[in-house]
Order: C-alpha cells, then structure tokens, then sequence
DNA sequence: GTGAAAGCGCTAACAT
DNA sequence: ATGTTAGCGCTTTCAC
C-alpha cells in the first residue's frame, strides 16, 4: 500500500494533485483560498503565512520565499474583511461630498483618491445632495463600515450634531468648514475666501473701476459669508464706500448669475465691474451682459471664484480666483493620512490661498 | 452584605448604574460596544439581539421594541466588518472610472452613488487614470474588500485580464466594453457610438460639408473604435471616400483636441466639419480654430460626444451627441445591484442611444 | 524561527 | 420565541 518507491517517485507532483483536489472542491463551492490553505499546502503553520504575507520578521528568506511562491500558485487573495475584524483597521476611508457632479468637488474627489491609493486605502465616496439628513445616513454608514477615517466636505450639519460625528469617528477632516475647539482627531482646510475676494476689488480698483458689485451667492453658505467680507474690506481698503444695494444673492448656478445681475444692472446702469461668487455665477453674469448689450471685459468686468476647467474655454476667458482643488483634495488625504499614523506634528488648521488669474473677462 | 432590601428597592437604577460602568470602561479602552453587551444588558441571547436588529422574525414585538431601545440607549452601532465576515456579504460595491474629475464620467458616478445609497450600499470609488497597471491593482483591492460587486467603466484591460476578473468578482457591470462570451454573473451596457457617429456625418453631410474630419481619442479605448466605425460608416452612407489621414487620435481632454486639431488643420486647411471623440475634445478645438483664424460654426463646423453641462455654455454653444450620463450610472446600479439579487431576468446586454443636439456649432 | 490558542463581532444552523 | 454551538479568516499573545 504504502511504498518508498511510490512516494520518492514523483512527490511534488502528488502533493500538487492532492491541493489541486481541494483546491477545485473550494471552488466548486465557491469557497476562499484562505491563509489555512496555505499553510496546509506550505507545511507550515498559520501564523507562519500571516508572517510571510505581511512582510513581517521572525522568519527565514527561505521559508517566507517558498509561502509567497505557494501563496500565488493556488490563488490566495487575503480577505480584507477578516484583517480588519482582527486589527481593528479597515484601510477603508469616507469621503463625503455635496455633488461629485460639480466640477469643483469632483476636482477634489480625484486629488484625494489619488494619494489614497497611492497609500494603500480604498475610498468611500459618498454624496449628500446638500440634504442633511442624507449626509448624517451616510456617516452613520460609514462608522458601520469602520473607515480608519473621513474626509468631509462643506458640511451643513449643525454643529451640534457634526461634533458627535467628529468624537465617533477615528479621525475627520474637514474641508471649508470651521470648528469651535480645537480636537485631535480633527484638522480644517479652508479657503481663504476674504482674501481671495480682496485681492479682486483690488485689481479692480487699480483699474480704475469705482462702481463695483457682487452677485454674492447663497446667502447661507460660508463661503458666501467669507467673500462678501472679502469685498467689504477691499472696498475699505481702496476708499471706497460700501455700497449694501451692490451686493445680490443668487443660487450658485448659471441662471442664477443672470437673474442676479439683470437686477442689479437695471438699477446700476453705470456699474463697471462685477464679483462673482463662482465661476458658474459669473457665466450667468456674461449671459446677462450680452442681453443687455454691455460688452465684458470693456464695459463690464467680471471675475469669479474656482476656475472651473471650461472658465478658460468660454468667451470671454473668464478671469477667476483660482483654488487649486486638486491639490485640496490631496491635502486634505494628507492630512488625514498623518492624523491616523498618529504625525504629532501635523497642522490641524489649514488654510490655502486662491489665486488671481487674469484672462479676458478683464482688462 | 447582601439584602433583598437593596435589590429590591432601586433594581433599574442599579442596573443601569452598573451598565454604566462597564460602558464607561468599554469607552475608555476605545471599545466598541457590542451585541454581547446589548445581550447583557438585555438579559436576553445574542441570537436574539441580532433578530431585533435585523428585523428579522421569531422575536415578539415586544421584546425587540425593548432591544431595540436599549441599542439605542447604550450607544450600540453594528459592525459591518463583523457581519460581513459572518454572511459573506459586504454591502459594498466598486465603482471603477478613468477619472472623476471628467465631467462624463463624474455624472455616472452620481447616478450610480444615488441608487446605491437608496439600496443600502456603500460605494468604493477607484480612478484608473487610463493606466492599466493601476486599474489592475484596484480591482485587487477591491477584491480584498469583498466587495458584491463592481461595475467597471470604460476598461483598458486586455481581454484575458478582464474576464479572469469577471470570474473573480461576485459580480460586475461593464460600461462602454463588450466581451466574447455571456457570462451569468456579468452584464454589460454599451452607447450606441457607432450610430451617434453616423448621425453627426449625415448631419454634416446634409449641410453640404464635403471634407469631414474625426479627432479620435484615445487610440485604445472602444469608445474611439466605435465612433470610429461609425464615422466610416457614415462616409459610406454619404458616398463620401473615408480618407485615413483626416482621422486623428488625441488625448481626451482640451489640450489633446487642441493639439490634434491644429495638427489636422495645418495639413488640411479646407476641412469644413469636424467630429470630436467628446466634448472636452470639441472645445479643444474651438481653441485651435480661433488660434488659427477659423470661424465656426461658418467655416468649421463641430460636433461633440457626450453633452457634459457646459457643453450649452460656451461661446459657440456645442452641438453634440447627448449620452444620459446620470441614467446610465443608474441604470448599471440597478443592473448590478439586479444581478447580485438575483433576478433572472435581468437582460445581459444592454444599449443605450446618444441623441443629437443641435446648437451654435453647426449651422 | 515557528506554532497553538484565543478572540475580533457577528450570524447560520440547529437545538429547545 | 429564544438559546447554543460553531464558525467566518485573520492576527495577537504567548509558548517553545
């Protein structure tokens, strides 16, 4: 029954059957190759395959060397699942954003995708729809799924209910959104809106414009509240007077501008120069414009807010202050990278500056 | 030391009291709490908590009100992690793009993620960024997370790598990327690019445009191939002679039709039509054209691929073949989302029809 | 350098 | 209607 020869003869070959009988009764019932398997194909034990899977020392080259092999042949893939459960780290995290349909956030959405795989973590994305309730589900979800962390984007929670969010998850940053008090687990990036919007009355003034408005967005939003600080104190700092008839809110699309600013012309005819609270509002203002047969930038200049990728496609040129969201979106993964691998040292209130471009919506 | 009297007289309180406590150490270890410690509290089984949880039966009223509450109360949140380890079911599923940040595909994105999030689904989203070798490594990860299922847009895999990840995933959705055989776990959806692309020439031809260009994208992407096709298609039609030096590939965004377009004009400076793989490749041309002195639409005349929003914007406003982009991400959610539940009925091959709309930059 | 045992939080299958 | 047992696939801790 039992042979020396038989067994000299060919044993890996005997030994390579026999794992592929299993291998094929696992498939057939559509079961994982798990680390059990390897272990049995490999001779050794469990723990030695964890080992060897994850690089980790107290083993041999050899051994390690001889498990990977193995490992590849009979098609082991670690479950993701079953090491988080163990370690209590997912490699998992949330990104929760308004719109990922509007270019400005889904700019964001790819800068921090990027480095999240660039670090081994896979992202939830998820979208709100501005609707609150829709935004605390999705958290909720998300601290199910154990996500080692979640960036949050232009929350609109009350921050009551925000803060509770910030405790319960491991880490959180927010991006153009402040917080009362400072937490660890917590850093901010925001947009510094005020001086973005200062630096446009600036070089409006410096053009010789005195007549300056502001479609202003919706009056709820932040960013809103920012810009129009923004203008207030350029105007101050041109002496100029602040004007509050000047300014208008709109909703922060097209049509919106061109609802705006069709007001505000008509009972400013000699306005010579216009901010937009972004780059969509500021299309709006163009179309406005064209109806009403001013020509921009020599009537009636314009700048937005964003640079948006087709602000430089449309006619005019639209002359924006640029974010670079991208690079927002990278920064803040960043951020919540070095939070979660516990970096001391790391900032938790950031702020980036937009940047004036010049195209030729503007003289 | 042990008196009926102190046990009966305050027995809820004391109860809480020490519930209390133990929460208080679970948090102060950074524990979570679990079902065992709702069981506990609940003076009832596991089994029974994880009934009320989960709405399932074989649980009076009653007592899943009383569990329920006391989930509740003591802050208890499932853990996904766990429960996906147990049923083999994550309740997540990948979405895999070239790029976000691209306006088509950011609306998929969007309408996928909305059916999903009604469905109860989280969505991990992975950019390809037209690399191969990051496409691969994603939809390993996405492996190792167990996901349901993934729908993968506009793949560059090769052949044999796609299907042996077909055969890997529970199950998956295909947009933009057929395959040989039907499998049962897969299905696929396809915009008809072969019959837009034969509309805009016939359109073109019947404006009188003799000498008919096509900036082609990416050379390796099905969607180019097939507009391609179509293109010829519609020469033929049209009893125009399909010359290859007016086909030009590019890069899908501006700068690619840019280039491309003032590569083919310089050779060709009687071209009167151009078709663009997609929009953004549209106003790549637009750039060139004005760079270059060509008025459109009266001496050029162009049609896109896609419609993305600003497409109704810029100055020409694009005539273009309009793709549903959020109903088509729905659509493969419901598909997915369908397959994984099992419907038999769910048709394998699907096709959806872009339309032409006609604006500014034809005639 | 390697292994055995226990457990992460939950549920399926089988009791009762 | 409720409880018990035995995992899911992996890692941690401790032992050798």
């Amino acid at each position: 029954l039992y042979s020396p020869a038989n067994v000299s003869a060919k044993p890996t070959n005997l030994h390579a059957d026999q794992s592929r009988i299993i291998l094929d009764q696992k498939s057939m019932m559509n079961k994982r190759v798990t680390i059990a398997d390897v272990a049995e194909e490999a001779g050794v034990s469990m723990m030695t395959v964890s080992r060897a899977i994850n690089h980790k020392e107290g083993i041999s080259d050899e051994t390690r060397q001889r498990i990977l092999e193995i490992a590849e042949r009979i098609g082991y893939r670690p479950s993701g699942v079953a090491r988080a459960l163990a370690t209590n780290r997912s490699c998992s995290l949330g990104l929760v954003i308004p719109d990922v349909a509007n270019p400005f956030f889904s700019q964001i959405v790819r800068g921090a995708e990027d480095l999240a795989y660039d670090s081994g973590y896979n992202l939830f994305l998820v979208n709100t729809a501005e609707d609150t309730e829709r935004e605390e589900a999705a958290l909720e979800s998300l601290l199910e799924k154990h996500v080692d962390g979640a960036i949050l984007c232009s929350s609109r929670l009350p921050a009551e209910s925000l803060n509770n969010y910030i405790d319960n998850f491991p880490f959180t940053v927010l991006i153009n959104r402040e917080i009362s008090s400072t937490k660890r687990n917590c850093a901010t990036i925001n947009v510094d809106d005020i001086l973005g919007a200062q630096q446009a009355i600036s070089f409006f003034a410096a053009q010789g414009n005195t007549l300056i408005g502001l479609i202003a967005g919706p009056e709820g939003s932040t960013s809103s509240q920012r810009r129009r600080i923004g203008y207030q104190k350029g105007l101050k700092e041109n002496n100029f007077v602040y004007q509050p008839e000047l300014v208008i809110n709109c909703e922060p699309q097209i049509e919106g501008g061109y609802q705006a600013t069709k007001q505000l012309l008509s009972a400013h005819k000699n306005l010579s120069a216009v901010l937009a609270f972004n780059d969509l509002v500021a299309f709006g203002v163009f179309q406005a414009c064209e109806e009403l047969g001013k020509r921009v930038p020599e009537d009636i200049a314009v700048i937005g807010f964003d640079d948006i990728p087709l602000a430089s496609v449309v006619k005019p040129r639209l002359s924006t202050l640029r974010t670079d969201k991208r690079g927002l979106g990278r920064l803040a993964m960043k951020t919540l990278i070095q939070l979660i691998e516990d970096d001391e040292k790391v900032e938790r209130n950031l702020t980036i500056q937009p940047t004036l471009i010049l195209r030729e919506s503007t003289i």
